[in-house]
DNA sequence: TCCGCTCTTGACCATTTGATCAAGAATTAT
DNA sequence: ATAATTCTTGATCAAATGGTCAAGAGCGGA
């Protein structure tokens, strides 16, 4: 009798775990050489495989990627979608620019694949890009502006002062080698993370009355 | 008689003409796709040439990249090399930002030519790095510092100021498709130049005494 | 145990791509 | 003019690389 069996779409253990061990493998491989530099050869190396192998997971060196990027960009998103509307600004802010910075130093490779793919006209994430990214920026930077209007903040360009957050924040990972090469030494985490917020912040504390 | 010419390292009027085409050509091509996704065909189609005249002039594919990071390395340092000891502080932090600022706009395939051979560690202007760029913040973050402790500016760690300071300019070049997905248009370079201005100075303005 | 399905891989293929070469065209110097 | 030098290119090569295939090994359910 035919199995008329639902072509299971659920993973066996042994998918799930090549998969993981894959995608690890791959963002190693595609945060240090983009995208076009990384080879699928690499890519299996590392992650101990045959590279027919690991073609039979992902059938194409695209479908890795972008797996890598969906798998992360939730993530990422994460410390701006936890400002809290309710909270105290300052302290909101400084939350928001310490988780930002925090992740740079946990996982710069995350951000050297986004930054990669940014740089090189985000083929594979416009979508992401024009829809959740810019309503989530959008609501955000109304919560902003809001929080200026009640004088708890005093004015700046909410979406300015977004993207510098970003730029800084990342700038720690995305140019590591700079900066390293700069200070002549390995960079400290936690008084990277004091200048920035001092940096960023101090201008933003409402004038006294 | 055997002419004894000093092979000359001048270059005629073809050789001038036909090197600039190709490093016009291989800016564009290379800050789309980086060193790896560039071609030497993409490169030699743009300058209208063959890819084996393109090859009589630089012999490597890397021969272009690195020619082309020389040309531009040092004027990218050009602003901050302006900054003035003798000035007031303020005017001459906004001053080199906008110069910042108006280098992203006018020249975005630079910026981006630097910031992905950064992001994939340097391997070319590592030297770079660490020698004429370390020197140059150096002596400029004593710049800052001093005028910090004279009290015309108030205190923050001028390293990492001037990293903000770069981060955050690059930023509107690098991250362009990024900035005009949020904004959902194309952004108009003095009002970001302005937003940017007052992020970064207004925090280091002295408190009246 | 046995059967079907999943997993694994060596060998192979087609395309892309950096680089070479020899031969001819254009330019320059005498 | 003419010889020497510089410039240009079609043809071609070797290596790298994304992807395929068929055949076999391993695993799980009956």
């Amino acid at each position: 009798m035919p199995q008329l069996k639902t072509k299971a779409p659920i993973n066996t253990r042994i998918q799930a775990r090549n998969k993981e061990l894959i995608l690890e493998a791959a963002l190693e491989v595609f945060s240090v050489s983009g995208f076009r530099g990384a080879t699928v050869d690499q890519i299996a190396a590392r992650a101990d495989m045959s590279k027919p192998n690991l073609l039979y997971y992902f059938r194409r060196k695209e479908d890795i990627y972008v797996a890598l990027l969906e798998h992360t960009l939730s993530d990422w998103l994460e410390p701006l979608r936890a400002l809290n509307p309710q909270g105290d600004p300052l302290a909101e802010l400084s939350r928001y620019i310490t988780a930002k910075m925090q992740m740079s130093e946990a996982n710069p490779m995350a951000s050297r694949l986004f930054a990669n793919e940014i740089l090189h006209g985000a083929p594979m994430i416009e979508k992401f890009l024009k829809g959740p990214l810019k309503q989530l920026v959008a609501e955000k930077a109304e919560v902003i502006r809001f929080w200026m209007a009640t004088g708890k903040l005093s004015h700046a360009d909410p979406y300015h002062l977004i993207f510098a957050i970003w730029a800084v924040t990342q700038h720690y990972a995305d140019f590591s080698v700079q900066v390293e090469a700069v200070l002549g030494r390995r960079e400290n985490g936690s008084s990277a993370q004091k200048a920035v917020l001092d940096i960023l912040l101090r201008g933003l504390r409402p004038r006294q009355p």
